[in-house]
DNA sequence: GCAACACATAAGCATGTACTTATGTGTTGC
DNA sequence: GCAACACATAAGTACATGCTTATGTGTTGC
């Protein structure tokens, strides 16, 4: 079950702030380090942790691995989402409607 | 951070099932465990995760205490997703046109 | 080739977590 | 009142997880 793995992975504040880093655009591990207190190993194990779950692709360039967000864990975070869209608030619906559509 | 609490408490396989029985209604503590092979110190410790994430919500009835999805947990979880519209395919732009209103 | 670099993997350790059994708290009906 | 019930809390334990240091793998430029 991928829903498993994408829920540990994001159960780490660490991992959360990195994949929050992605959003702005891909980096690679060492600047992806930047401002986390973390070292080099313990990146590259949580960066192993999230592209096992889809949440982040990468890109070998040179030396240097670019990641990136993977659109198929938000699609599957989506997904999960869409079976609870029977207690969403209004202000949700149209999200349900769209949802809906991709049963 | 309440997304910390709520990744964590989705973490766990046996949470994500009676999160997923809850969708389908409200049930009390003891009706949670049918199926799940669990006991009911397990069952009460499973679900004071969940209720203190904001996923689901209780009320005292008699000697039942009835359980079901808290929407703000739901509205939390979209919330985040919501960051990630950049990353999210075609399919799904409706689903960022409605959370941008959110803002 | 080889030194410097970027990253991955291995192994060990400290802490967190999900479970158990035992016990406590609150409610119902006789 | 008190026995039966539904659930919560306490305490202890086995295992998972995130970290560290040490080392391995692949790439670049001289």
């Amino acid at each position: 079950m991928i829903e498993a793995d994408i829920f540990k992975a994001l159960a780490d504040p660490t991992r959360r702030k990195v994949f929050e880093k992605l959003a702005g655009g891909s980096l690679n591990a060492s600047a992806l380090r930047d401002g986390l207190e973390i070292s080099q190993p313990a990146m590259s194990q949580h960066l192993s942790v999230l592209r096992e779950a889809g949440l982040v692709r990468e890109q070998r360039q040179g030396r240097f691995v670019n990641y990136e967000v993977d659109p198929e864990g938000i699609v599957a975070i989506g997904t999960w989402l869409a079976r609870y869209r029977a207690y969403w608030p209004k202000r949700m619906d149209a999200l349900a409607d769209l949802l809906k559509e991709m049963d």
